[in-house]
DNA sequence: TTCGGGTAAATGTGATCACAAATTGAGGTG
DNA sequence: CACCTCAATTTGTGATCACATTTACCCGAA
């Protein structure tokens, strides 16, 4: 079931849209990092470049490039046989994702906060809102997207071309697997720390932002510590891939 | 000019080797990489596809999937054209390069430290040897690639698979924009700390080692505030791309 | 000489084909 | 019932083709 002929059906004719992005190709990477973040892929389950873009509606072509595109940030994995597959954790993985999330991002919050305005806080009150309504109501997909929004409409705000794509690669290696984390301990043990960002996005203060995320980071990492072991696939000494 | 049409050529027979990496694509990126990593590309110049295909004997598809993966991770851009170009610097840009270089190199280079030991000190004198000798020699493209040596020796170290492709994502951006540098203030000028950072893993001081790091960082910020401005296009408030 | 205009070449994109390797599944044998 | 064998299917990879868009270049007019 090939797509509509025409590669303009997306393009709207409006010429006022300054950023119309037409290529099938960024359509579906873009598909791709919302099913990764928002935990619909499952860790070690192999996807195929056909399967993807029946899926899709498309030839394999975009798709091709699009998981070439990902895997090149670890979001995606291709192993020795070529096979491709979302990456499992390993207690040493997750480690180092945590290490680096808390190295960058606490620092990104930091200068973002400088452009963060009082409209800021309450757009950020109102996706939080969202995010309280998908952790009591057990929605964990809805969570996740929710909870990428929160962080990354605080991200986005300091306007860093560099920082930004390192700490979306973390949160597409980690969030497949952290699907499987709410779905097995459940999302109500979760207290984020939002509250306490918002509060200091609305008094522009830096630091507190800082303080912040660093410590939703860290507990997100007791989370997991609690549940260790569980889901995390021991790095065996297997032959590698 | 079509490469010799078996696709095994590149695989020898022999399965001594642990690593006879195969296929065409993944030497068409380690290629650009490397050409990246040396300064053979010029920021702002633009590439075609077509261009690289013949340059390295493969028919464009291969290159086609390794620019999109290098251009995932913002070492090759593509702008609304479609057309690929290396991207240009701009003095923003830089700063973001190295504020998230100190924040991850020291701190992998003491994760490292525990795994170096004085065979990797005498490995790293030898590199460090070809570095001094390229640097009294002018060659901009040996030294660039000994330095990454150098580096890398050292983060490799680390083993951690998370850090280090987002170092290596950093080298490759801002790679090129070093090489103009080099090429215009020369080389003589860089007094790098990789003596200190040789005597501190000789000494198994991880502490040393994250410091010596830093320095080597810093030193380097120095070298651009110093001829800073030239060569950087500023950022100008034209059509976004 | 300079500035348009219009044709030809080049470029990225997507689709389709061919092929080798790997996986899968059934069928047969111990 | 377990294990092996072998054929059929599936999958990634690379090549080639078609096409719309863009760029480059050359010629002619002012």
């Amino acid at each position: 079931m090939p797509v509509s002929s025409s590669r303009h059906a997306a393009a709207s004719a409006d010429a006022a849209a300054p950023a119309p992005r037409r290529s099938v190709r960024d359509e579906v990477e873009q598909s791709l990092r919302a099913g990764l973040l928002s935990g619909r892929f499952v860790p070690g389950h192999s996807v195929t470049l056909r399967g993807l873009a029946q899926e899709l509606g498309v030839s394999p072509m975009p798709v091709r490039e699009a998981v070439r595109a990902l895997s090149a940030g670890n979001a995606l994995e291709i192993r020795s046989n070529g096979r491709i597959q979302v990456p499992t954790m390993t207690p040493q993985r997750l480690s180092e994702i945590l290490t680096a999330r808390l190295l960058l991002e606490p620092e990104l919050a930091f200068v973002a906060a400088a452009h963060l305005g009082s409209s800021d806080a309450t757009a950020l009150r109102k996706i939080d809102d969202r995010v309280d309504e998908s952790l009591s109501g057990g929605d964990a997909e809805t969570y996740m997207r929710e909870n990428f929004a929160f962080h990354f409409h605080i991200y986005r705000a300091a306007g860093s071309q560099v920082l930004m794509p390192l700490v979306e690669s973390l949160w597409l290696q980690f969030a497949p697997f952290m699907r499987t984390v709410y779905g097995r301990v459940g999302t109500a043990a979760l207290d984020d720390h939002h509250k306490e960002a918002i509060a200091a996005v609305r008094s522009r203060d830096a630091g507190g932002l800082r303080d912040a995320i660093a410590a939703d980071i860290r507990c997100g990492m007791e989370l997991l510590d609690r549940s260790s072991g569980e889901g995390l696939r021991e790095a065996q000494p297997g032959p590698p891939d």
